[in-house]
DNA sequence: GTTTTAGGTAAACGATCGTTTACTTGGAGG
DNA sequence: CCTCCAAGTAAACGATCGTTTACCTAAAAC
């Protein structure tokens, strides 16, 4: 079979995302894959190396990513309602491709799932999935909603809460469509909070 | 040492909060206690009886808190100002005794961190996390919500989003203070977000 | 005062852990 | 055709896993 190196690091990322590292045997990801807990030290050193370039593999995938992805840009500030309106529409989509990046895309999915299981005994996995995560989607709304805030109320302070106010939504939909067998409810209530976001801001 | 059987229970817990069960070992759990592993035996008989035994607890101990904390009354619509406003201040003041019941509380605190690490590989798990954490305070919000939308809107589908609009940003706040040192922090925002919700919700 | 027993120890059980070793083998390169 | 090597197997390594056993001892019970 080929690259089974690929293979290997697949199949440990999806059993360390449901069962923890702790959890998961070397046995049990050379079963998965039909060979010897033996063939999989041809490829790695050791258990822990395989770990080592799951998160590897995701930061490189990231700066990827976010090189090719540059970050939608405009203002809620600086023009009338239909440029706030293709802000807002900007954000929205943005925000939906990042929700289903986490949740749908499989290694993406299965990395947060991995993150989210080993954050109490490793504090770089903790600072890691709030990088990801708030980092991803929260740092950039409050980038915006501050630019947006800066001329209507006193800022920063109130940035935070309303970057809170659009994010943890969106954060906790994850967890609802990881432990549920439909995941297009999630995904729907995710445009729906952010419809009505958009319509509270709106009104300020 | 009296109450044995207790100590096993707590450290057990704390373990298991931190490193996932899977990641405790019955040594682990003897080697705090000061006793060696054969003891454990003679109060528990296995780990998973352990680990059953605080599940077991933490429903005992749910039902009770149930029957003596009666969740707050008093619906938004049913008076005046005056009375919207006693409604509101009980709806934060049964918040923050959540949250904070949810975040300091040692024993409840590390249940919940347990059932994270457990969520992925045990439904049962992911049920309870679920029950515990929507069921204790979106559940309720929902229905608050709802009758006091009732007149103004129609209802349902906007309760749900609205409930998860107030309790997403108190869940993630949760998190938030489980890999931070500063606990106060969070359970300002806690404050900041509920008296924005209730801004907003004032306006409607 | 004797007996019983709850609660501890030390040692061993077989199973499994992560890892290493010795050996095999099919195919690419010279 | 011969060589070499990447990629596999089977077996064994010591360590640790959860659990059981045999033994001890202090205090409670009768």
């Amino acid at each position: 079979m080929i690259d089974t190196k690929e293979r290997i690091l697949q199949v440990a990322l999806k059993l360390f995302a449901r069962d923890g590292y702790e959890g998961v045997s070397v046995r049990n990801i050379a079963d998965v894959l039909g060979i010897t807990k033996g063939a999989l030290y041809k490829h790695y050193e050791s258990k822990q190396d395989i770990f080592d370039s799951i998160i590897k593999r995701m930061k490189e995938s990231d700066t990827e990513k976010a090189k090719k992805f540059d970050v939608p840009v405009g203002t809620f500030e600086n023009a009338g309602d239909a440029c706030r309106n293709i802000a807002f529409e900007n954000i929205k989509a943005f925000s939906i491709e990042m929700f289903k990046y986490w949740t749908e895309d499989e290694f993406a999915s299965n990395f947060r799932k991995m993150l989210t299981l080993e954050q109490y005994r490793n504090p770089e996995m903790a600072i890691l999935l709030n990088q990801y995560l708030t980092g991803g989607v929260v740092g950039y709304a409050k980038d915006l909603i501050r630019e947006s805030l800066l001329n209507t109320r006193n800022s920063e302070k109130d940035a935070e809460i309303v970057a809170l106010e659009y994010f943890a939504p969106i954060y906790m939909l994850m967890g609802l469509a990881d432990n549920s067998d439909d995941k297009d409810t999630a995904l729907k209530m995710v445009e729906k909070h952010i419809d009505y976001f958009m319509e509270i801001m709106r009104r300020e």
